[in-house]
DNA sequence: TGACTTAGTGTCACTTTTACACTTATATTT
DNA sequence: AAATATAAGTGTAAAAGTGACACTAAGTCA
């Protein structure tokens, strides 16, 4: 079967920057490439996209194929355009930042995706195609909107500790925060239920859990209110 | 001449929302379609990607086209590619935002482009397509924007006052702001050169007319500046 | 020259931000 | 069981920033 055009067209494809984070380091999921180009290279899952999926339901379908990743809070990124990005022919790639919750990915190591990989920022391989220009912006942009949106909470765990958020906020920014100053701050907006149960990890005193409260975030914005750590 | 290819591809195209501010409300290009789909309604301006042009100059030659507007602010906006979004085929979208300077389109407006009009936020026609989606994205993203970047500067002509400045952005953010509040921040980021010049335009006190300093702005980002209005 | 119109200016109360040190609860070791 | 080690948890005061508010200045026009 074949599809012919009156003009050349080149092909779409997405790209997911997946962000983990496990209580240390900020980390990327990344894929080791089986075809060419860039065979054995490390690069972002991603994929073409159907004529008959939106770009939401093209990159979560690839995000599913390529990594087990499923039920991910994922946003749309930047689009890609360069003309020679990828050395074969003409592709545009919209690319998507993906979050991923310690509890998700944990599980889905075991199933498929042995050619998946969790890679420190710190140490990200030699990406192929422009990716390293993707997962820049992707960084980017998570550190922007980290400050303005509540979405932290969508890389710790559902029950997660105050000394937790705060280690998450300090490395996506990279720079030292005052405990006493973020709790005040973090509990100050009323979004953190705590909750009946302690994290006890060690020898000393056990953290406080809390889960985040979506709907009252809601509420909140509806008001004009205005999340800023 | 035909093209042909293995699956079935979508087509590109790029749409712009194009702002303009002439001192009183936040205005809109539009344009008005000559064929078919939606032959006669109002669109953003916008066209097909050719296979060797990137998103950006696909964008820029589309404005000039069909405006006629040349060497204006241009920034990526949001890429939409709902299944449906063109009665005829697939067709994902990467929409642009537009700003441009009373200046640069005082002068188009004479040359070609007479299908091409500006409309005030609060007239805007039926839209054909996804466009009333695209534009109402570009305006919550200008909204944004305007407050943590300087971008306030590419809507106003090379030299303003800070009244201009100020009614701009009473009338995108669409509040009223406090003078003495809003010049003693604006000015007290040093990023406002006075000249020598005062706009005359009334029985009443002239305005003193400065112009925006962007090597300066580059200069303080670098040291980790936050512009915030 | 008087009336009208918009430009331009300073202060004070209040809120927010920042800097900073000790106590508490647990696990481990002796 | 007591001592030790470790990270969790807590309050205050000084400084900076924000927000509210009313009059004078400089021009045009009748």
């Amino acid at each position: 079967m074949s599809f012919t055009y009156e003009y050349p067209r080149g092909a779409l494809t997405v790209d997911c920057v997946v962000f983990g984070f496990d209580g240390g380091e900020l980390k990327i999921l990344l894929i080791q490439r089986g075809v060419a180009p860039f065979k054995g290279e490390w690069a972002l899952p991603g994929g073409f996209v159907g004529t008959d999926e939106t770009l939401d339901e093209a990159a979560r379908r690839e995000l599913k194929e390529e990594t087990g990743l499923d039920n991910v809070f994922l946003e749309q990124l930047y689009t890609f355009g360069a003309v020679n990005r990828d050395p074969r022919e003409r592709v545009v790639s919209v690319a998507y930042v993906a979050l991923v919750q310690p509890d998700d990915y944990t599980t889905e190591a075991q199933t498929d995706a042995d050619d998946a990989r969790w890679f420190p920022l710190s140490e990200i391989p030699k990406l192929a195609f422009d990716h390293r220009e993707i997962l820049d912006t992707g960084i980017q942009r998570l550190r922007g909107k980290l400050r303005y949106e509540p979405i932290g909470f969508e890389l710790l765990p559902e029950k997660f500790t105050l000394p937790q958020l705060q280690k998450l906020y300090e490395s996506v920014l990279n720079a030292e925060l005052d405990k006493r100053n973020f709790r005040k701050k973090v509990l100050s907006f009323g979004l953190l239920i705590p909750l009946d149960e302690k994290l006890r990890e060690g020898p000393h005193r056990p953290a406080q859990l809390y889960r985040f409260d979506p709907a009252r975030y809601e509420a909140l914005k509806n008001e004009g209110f205005l999340f800023e750590i």
